[in-house]
DNA sequence: GTCCAGGGTGAAA
DNA sequence: TTTCACCCTGGA
């Protein structure tokens, strides 16, 4: 019996606008929603097929799909094509959004698009990226294949919670690990399997170590209950954060046991508009010295420095684009030293 | 079935 | 500065 059978269709009446439609410029979904900057966005369309994603944004379930561009309200068209116009002249795309949740808040539209990295908040400017950067031995390919990779704006606690997680694991178990904890812990708003939000700071303090222990956080089960006390009592205020520069706020998230300057880092790109921020971890370190001649032994604190250096407020989002290419020719898929294709044709 | 690596961090040496 | 334990899941 699946949670959705038990707990009965919705009420639902019918209610405000329950989809709307954003244009944006290229906005890959696959990329951006999957690529490792958050973990609970589950893929339902199947490989080759346009991409179309579920998940939770504050206490909403959405569905989120890719439509190809203004003029062409065809519905299933092919992810490559869909990459191949946005890269032609970095085009607009329209972004689908369909609420699954039985209500629609005020200002979901604003919401969504903030997550996005596409609302009026901060935000780089990718057209600035690709100028600036399009010759760019390592990202410069990277940033013609997959014009459509943004960084999100996340909400700062999930996002904390979830690097925590990513301590020595991959990103497979950090999607189980997070999605355990916001169905455990946080409540049901849709009626997906994983149609939760993630629980509040307070809740997860109540819940306790054992209870993440027993949920497979394993020794990240101890740093996630005093971060979560912290940001309950006010100790530590995320939201005030975005406010803070640099090296201050990453002075208060050190603060936290369990959070290095790695996590830091990853937290304040993925959702506290540090563009600068630029998170290095194995991968990135091999790509920095690979491409950029960072000198073998340097330490992961001035290896970011240097990209910091190097990449100044595109820091973000270039190591974004870094790990991307990264992770694809780890898979194999855009061989080593060489980018063969702007586009390859397998993308997972 | 075993083995191994995986978007690190903190504490001890 | 370097080494090591920490947990445990998925894939080979």
């Amino acid at each position: 019996m699946t949670l959705a059978e038990r707990d009965g269709a919705p009420t639902g009446q019918q209610d405000a606008v329950r989809h709307f439609v954003l244009q944006t410029e290229a906005l890959d979904l696959e990329s951006t929603l999957d690529g490792g900057q958050a973990f609970r966005w589950w893929r339902v369309s199947g490989d080759g097929e346009s991409a179309v994603y579920d998940g939770v944004i504050g206490s909403t379930a959405l569905r989120i799909s890719e439509l190809g561009d203004a003029l062409d309200p065809q519905a299933g068209t092919p992810a490559q094509d869909v990459a191949l116009r946005q890269a032609q002249d970095g085009g607009h795309v329209d972004i689908k959004v369909e609420v699954r949740s039985e209500l629609v808040p005020e200002g979901l539209e604003h919401a969504v698009a903030d997550y996005l990295g596409i609302g009026p908040g901060p935000k780089t400017s990718i057209s600035e990226l690709r100028v600036r950067f399009a010759d760019d031995p390592c990202i410069g390919p990277a940033i013609t294949g997959f014009p459509g990779l943004r960084l999100l704006r996340q909400d700062p606690w999930e996002c904390l919670v979830s690097f925590i997680c990513s301590s020595t694991s991959n990103i497979p178990r950090i999607k189980l690990n997070v999605g355990s904890v916001a169905r455990e812990i946080g409540s049901r708003v849709g009626l997906g399997d994983a149609d939760y939000c993630f629980p509040a700071p307070k809740a997860v303090a109540a819940a306790g170590e054992q209870k993440l222990r027993d949920l497979g956080l394993g020794f990240r089960a101890k740093y996630v209950i005093p971060a979560a006390e912290a940001v309950a009592s006010g100790k530590l205020d995320l939201a005030a954060l975005r406010e803070t520069p640099f090296y201050e706020a990453r002075a208060a998230l050190v603060g936290l046991t369990g959070v290095g300057e790695k996590i830091a880092d990853c937290v304040m790109a993925f959702s506290l508009d540090k563009a600068e921020a630029f998170p290095v971890d194995r991968h990135i370190r091999r790509a920095l010295e690979r491409w950029y001649g960072l000198p073998e032994g340097t330490n992961n604190s001035n290896a970011a420095e240097f990209a910091r250096e190097r990449f100044g407020n595109f820091g973000a989002v270039a190591q974004q684009y870094m790990f991307h290419r990264e992770r694809l020719s780890q898979r194999a898929k855009w061989g080593g030293d060489h980018v063969g294709h702007a586009l390859p044709e397998d993308r997972l």
